[in-house]
RNA sequence: GUCCCCAUCGUCUAGCCUGGUCCAGGACAUCACCCUUUCACGGUGAAGACAGGGGUUCAAAUCCCCUUGGGGACGCCA
């Protein structure tokens, strides 16, 4: 049997989506699920459309969801793309090169043959009559296409032209897809496409078929807005005599507004999830939860990248398109965020703090980090919760500090008693200030909930923060005490 | 205009292939209660879906057809 081999082929023309790193966590899972090989391969044929600096986010963006690349471009060729990238890696493999500019010449060489063997011409048709042609079909409302002018005109190597595959004007053809099913068609709508362009380069029909025949791709995992071009793939290897890959169309991930996720739903692309603070096996899980599920007898939600896959197979794959849901990935990466070490856990929150508070103290933090990190969803949420310990001029809820159960002279005789608590305490822990605090309640004959809150709004500013007695320690008695007495002005 | 794909709670989905065990199961979100110093966690419970219509069958979420709805493709983009 077959190595199995997949690869992702992403072109570097700006920011992938999630949905496009699902395609390469799919194909990769599948590649792992059965001890083969992930490919990289970039497919930047489209030089005028290619952004520099895109084929590091995608390679850094891949290492960080932790999806590692069997083969992939070398170090030179990398540079050849991003030329700023200094620390590029050197993914190379045994297929290079694994950049489509470079491999210009298979292209060519293909295309020589399909024309000699009938299955391709030249056609020098200039874009402006196609333009032409085009907008008459268009006005006539007919399907737009290349009407076939050069077919039989024995375009000239010499001249400037393009070269086209040759279609029967009548065939059928079908392919079996192994989310899909059966696929056929009876006279696919399709017009003798474009297989090299004029300026020498391939399109993605022709340089697709010649990389994953010569990669010996198994697999193509790719999204479903290819199924209406496979006849062209199939056509060409058919007509070449290769076998086929086993072609996977994946649905697509859509916005909320049940649009293909594009630039526009800005929230969907990588870089800004990693930017909120989403853990990398977060984001995982949740993208494979999408489009695929474990099947029958699965009630998990949670895996590991080693289960997911262990229990990966393409039999889970679903045809429906999907709609991402933040609120639930937001539930997962908590999950996720509960589950990680301390030191981990300040790998994330240590740059976002020191960032955003220029008086951040890391003793303070430390105090504290263990009760924040179980009650986040996200790491920026961090900032808004230890703002108190790290400004010093501190905003007050002061209006949600009264309630039906306290007016603001209870809050004022609370807080005058805290504050006594405070100083009369002879060692300042949080056992000590739990106990002392807890005292307050039955002395003023009041509930223990709008004490806690008093108190809680005095120090922290706010009504919900992390537990009140850790919030204070790490404050430190001075600041406590200082903070009270602000507060009393206030009411 | 032509072709292709898709269709179960608000969302992600199980079940569909191999009809009966499904007055449809889980998760997120929502609501209520419990736990609780707030928040979060956890627990319990509620509400919530087989797009519509025809067949086939003793029996259909499951098989077939039509309709509708959604998505996609028709480029010297991928």
């Amino acid at each position: 049997m077959k190595k199995v081999r997949t690869r992702f082929a992403p072109s570097p023309t700006g920011f992938q989506h999630i949905g496009g790193f699902r395609t390469a966590m799919f194909a990769w899972l599948f590649a792992k699920a059965n001890n083969g090989d992930f490919v990289l391969r970039i497919e930047n044929t489209d030089q005028a459309r290619s952004v520099n600096g895109a084929t590091k986010y995608i390679i850094e963006s891949l290492e960080w969801l932790g999806i590692d690349i069997s083969e992939g471009p070398s170090y030179e060729d990398l540079k050849s793309i991003d030329e700023y990238w200094e620390g590029a890696p050197e993914l190379n493999g045994n297929y290079g090169p694994y950049i489509q500019s470079e491999r210009l010449t298979k292209y060519q060489a293909m295309a020589e043959k399909l024309i000699n063997e009938g299955f391709a011409y030249r056609c020098d048709c200039t874009p402006e009559m196609l333009e032409k042609e085009r907008n008459e079909q268009m006005a006539r409302r007919e399907m737009p296409g290349y009407s076939g002018y050069c077919r039989t005109r024995n375009v000239s190597k010499d001249s400037s032209h393009i070269v086209r595959l040759k279609l029967p004007g009548q065939f059928s053809i079908s392919f079996d897809d192994s989310v899909r099913g059966h696929i056929s068609w009876e006279n696919p709508p399709l017009r003798d496409p474009i297989l090299l362009k004029s300026n020498g380069s391939a399109t993605y029909h022709l340089a697709s078929v010649v990389d994953d025949t010569e990669m010996e791709i198994t697999h193509v995992f790719r999204g479903e807005e290819w199924i209406p071009t496979t006849p062209i793939h199939l056509f060409l290897y058919d007509s070449l005599g290769i076998e086929r890959p086993i072609f996977s169309h994946l649905s697509h991930i859509l916005g909320v507004d049940g649009k293909k996720l594009s630039k526009r739903h800005g929230a969907a692309s990588l870089n800004v999830f990693r930017e909120e603070g989403y853990l990398p096996e977060a984001i995982l899980n949740y993208i494979t939860r999408i489009g695929w599920s474990p099947g029958e007898g699965e009630e998990r939600e949670i895996f590991s990248i080693d289960e997911l896959v262990k229990i990966f197979s393409l039999k889970g794959l679903s045809k429906s398109s999907g709609v991402y849901d933040v609120a639930k990935l937001q539930w997962m990466n908590g999950v996720y965020l509960r589950e990680i070490s301390l030191a981990r856990f300040n790998e994330f929150a240590l740059p976002l703090l020191e960032k955003e508070f220029v008086n951040f103290d890391r003793s303070k933090w430390d105090l504290v980090a263990p009760v924040v990190k179980d009650r986040l969803k996200v790491f920026n949420e961090i900032p808004q919760m230890v703002e108190f310990l790290f400004v010093e001029n501190l905003k007050r809820d002061i209006d949600q500090i009264t309630s039906k159960k306290i007016d603001s002279e209870g809050v004022r005789k609370v807080l005058e008693k805290a504050i006594e608590k405070i100083k009369n305490l002879n060692d300042f822990s949080i056992k000590s200030l739990e106990l002392a605090i807890k005292e307050i309640p039955d002395e003023l004959d009041l509930k223990m909930g709008p004490v806690f809150i008093a108190v809680r709004i005095a120090v922290t500013g706010k009504k919900a923060t992390p537990p009140l007695f850790d919030s204070m320690f790490a404050l430190g008695k001075d600041k406590c005490l200082k903070r009270l007495e602000e507060t009393i002005k206030l009411l």
